[in-house]
RNA sequence: GCGCCAGUAGCUCAGGUGGAUAGAGCAACUGCCUUCUAAGCAGUAGGCCAGGGGUUCGAAUCCCUUCUGGCGUACCA
């Protein structure tokens, strides 16, 4: 609960703005309409703990050159009872704090108070937020590009819920419309072939060609044999398809629980048009006037709506015209609805249904076309989709093998699956590996992610961790264990790597924080990279074993509360914490 | 053509919303284990932040423009 970053930063904006009002009554700086205080931490500790540019900010608007202005302020700082024990003026007119005993301290109660809680907030408390993501098509096996989406919904979705959120993890299985047809038309070729021959069945051009089809037909033929050939055509494509997806839907289930993702919901669109929902959604849009007909099908007015949306976003429309914007299809003249349709009402569903607050959607990039679709047809239904729809995108994934792209599995030579992917690197590497920044193109490299040594940052971080493990069991075999915080003598952590570290472990909050705010949560991978380092120079620097009882006490506990900060850390990106390497 | 995302060390990437001398890890080189795990630590070297203009006290970061790569621009999902 404690973000005690944020606390020092609002401390430090707080004093520094007291001390204008106290230059101002003293007359040493002159009344004026200012900036907000802005307080950084220096990259360089030289230039103390925390600062603030705020001189810099207000020489304007004060008419006195930055150090002037600092100087008078500095004058002024009353630090008593504050975090930090002293401030200085340096370079152009940065105002530097330097932190106290104190804060040092309350960062290592804070993390024994909270225990597994230490990072959590209640930032996001009252909001029900759905995150869904992967959403792989049914019709055959999850590939690779699922790997990432999969890690990135899922870890979002621990960093919401540790931001207080309630979080809800959805998958949309997309069990109508054309993907289904031409999944029933495939499979029923690959079965008609098996019972009459493959020359003598054609099989369908736009047909689904990988060989799961064949091995799905088979399986089908294996079990009920001829049974099919005496039906309608319809049902018998209906049942192939069942009998497919439900083969199919169990498999993606293991093959996601295997990379430790699990939903609370799958969700099949095709409940959307038994229960008439995608038909509603349309006649709710329509009985809005953003409809109309042409050529028998109904057309949505997304030009318009997205035209309306980006002027309000403050563009010109000069250049909303040159985006040459279309409307789209949610009704074909054949009667069946789009896919876009029934994403609106499967959306609508979410909003008004459901009643999520918030929705975040991960996709592929290739889908990002579709962002300003929905978020305008929902606009159009009154959801305010701009507003509490966000959909993060992720770059798509080039696969390597020690340095070349890699396309094709080797054993199978069909596209790399994402159990192909489980089978050749360990599950926390891949998650490790994926949980990186969404927006950039990654390169995945099979090569490193399974190498076990020191080119693989994890081990870095595991390593850390089952340093201090193994370091706690030699000392409880000598009958020293960390005692409580009220127990230990906390002054005694003064050296440079100690205070270091400390500071690090107060980030922690920080990065949930910003992994919240940004849908990144890559920031947890970067800090315990960070945080390993600073345990590893501590580590080297300090020694516990053969201290004076007081000191190897203190160090102890900043060890445990690592260990505990690691694992909390860990814990949320979904990779386990090895006691022993 | 238009739109979206990217371009930072040899490689993989940070750079918290405009701050002080641009940072890690790996790879290369040099040191450090009879003492809590050397999967570690310390150090050296490596950069026109893709190029060019602007905005201001101050730009890798904001604006314009060019170049390069990826993706999109369906009555597919």
């Amino acid at each position: 609960m404690q973000n005690l970053i944020q606390n020092a930063k609002e401390q430090a904006a707080t004093l520094t703005l007291a001390a204008y009002r106290a230059a101002v009554a003293a007359g040493s700086l002159p009344e004026a309409e200012l900036p907000a205080v802005p307080v950084e931490i220096p990259k360089d500790t030289a230039n103390g703990d925390y600062t603030t540019t705020f001189a810099l900010a207000a020489a304007r608007a004060l008419h006195q050159p930055p150090r002037k202005i600092a100087e008078a302020l500095l004058a002024q700082l009353q630090l008593t009872g504050s975090y930090f024990s002293s401030a200085e003026i340096a370079g152009a007119g940065f105002l530097n704090f330097r932190l106290g005993d104190g804060w040092y301290d309350a960062v290592l109660a804070a993390v024994e108070t909270e225990g597994d809680g230490y990072g959590s907030s209640d930032a996001l408390r009252g909001q029900r937020i759905m995150v869904e993501f992967v959403s792989a098509n049914p019709t055959g096996p999850m590939h690779m590009g699922n790997a990432r989406g999969g890690v990135l919904g899922d870890t979002l979705a621990a960093v919401l819920a540790a931001s207080g959120a309630e979080v809800y993890r959805e998958f949309y299985v997309n069990d109508a419309g054309h993907q289904i047809e031409k999944f029933a038309q495939s499979l029923e070729a690959r079965y008609l072939q098996l019972i009459q021959g493959e020359e003598n069945v054609p099989f369908p051009e736009d047909g689904y060609q990988g060989g799961d089809i064949r091995d799905l037909a088979q399986a089908y033929y294996d079990a009920h044999g001829e049974a099919l050939m005496s039906v309608s055509v319809d049902t018998r494509r209906d049942t192939l398809a069942r009998f497919g997806l439900d083969t199919n839907l169990p498999k993606m289930k293991s093959d996601l629980a295997r990379y430790k993702i699990h939903y609370d919901n799958w969700f099949y669109e095709s409940t959307l048009h038994e229960d008439g929902a995608v038909k509603e959604t349309a006649e709710l849009l329509t009985a809005a006037g953003y409809t109309y007909e042409k050529e028998g099908a109904l057309w949505l007015k997304t030009a318009q709506i997205m035209g309306e949306n980006l002027l309000k976003a403050g563009k010109k429309q000069a250049d909303i015209d040159k985006l040459d914007l279309k409307d789209d299809v949610l009704c074909r003249a054949n009667g069946f609805y789009t896919y876009f349709a029934a994403d609106i009402a499967y959306h609508r569903n979410k909003f008004a249904t459901r009643g999520f607050d918030r929705v975040i959607n991960v996709w592929g990039a290739d889908h990002h076309g579709h962002v300003a679709r929905l978020k305008g047809a929902l606009d159009a239904l009154g959801l305010d989709g701009s507003g509490r729809l966000d959909i993060v995108l992720m770059q798509l994934v080039k696969l390597l093998r020690d340095g070349e792209v890699v396309r094709m599995s080797k054993r199978t030579g069909k596209a790399i699956s994402l159990s192909d992917l489980l089978d050749e690197i360990p599950v926390d590497a891949a998650r490790w590996f994926f949980n990186s920044k969404p927006d950039t193109q990654m390169d995945f490299d099979l090569g490193l992610a399974v190498r076990e040594d020191s080119e693989n940052p994890i081990y870095y971080v595991e390593y850390a961790y089952a340093r201090i493990c193994s370091l706690l069991r030699t000392l409880e075999g000598e009958g020293v264990t960390p005692l409580p915080v009220a127990q230990t003598d906390l002054s005694l952590l003064t050296g440079e790597t100690e205070r270091a570290l400390i500071k690090q472990l107060a980030t922690y909050c920080e990065e949930i924080r910003l992994a919240a705010r940004d849908y990144d949560p890559s920031h947890i991978n970067r800090y315990l990279v960070e945080l390993a380092g600073c345990f590893h120079r501590f580590y080297t620097a300090c020694r516990i074993r053969g201290e004076a009882p007081a000191l190897a006490q203190a160090r102890l506990l900043l060890a445990d509360t690592t260990r505990r900060v690691l694992k909390n850390g860990l814990t949320i990106i979904g990779v386990d914490a090895p006691t022993s390497m």
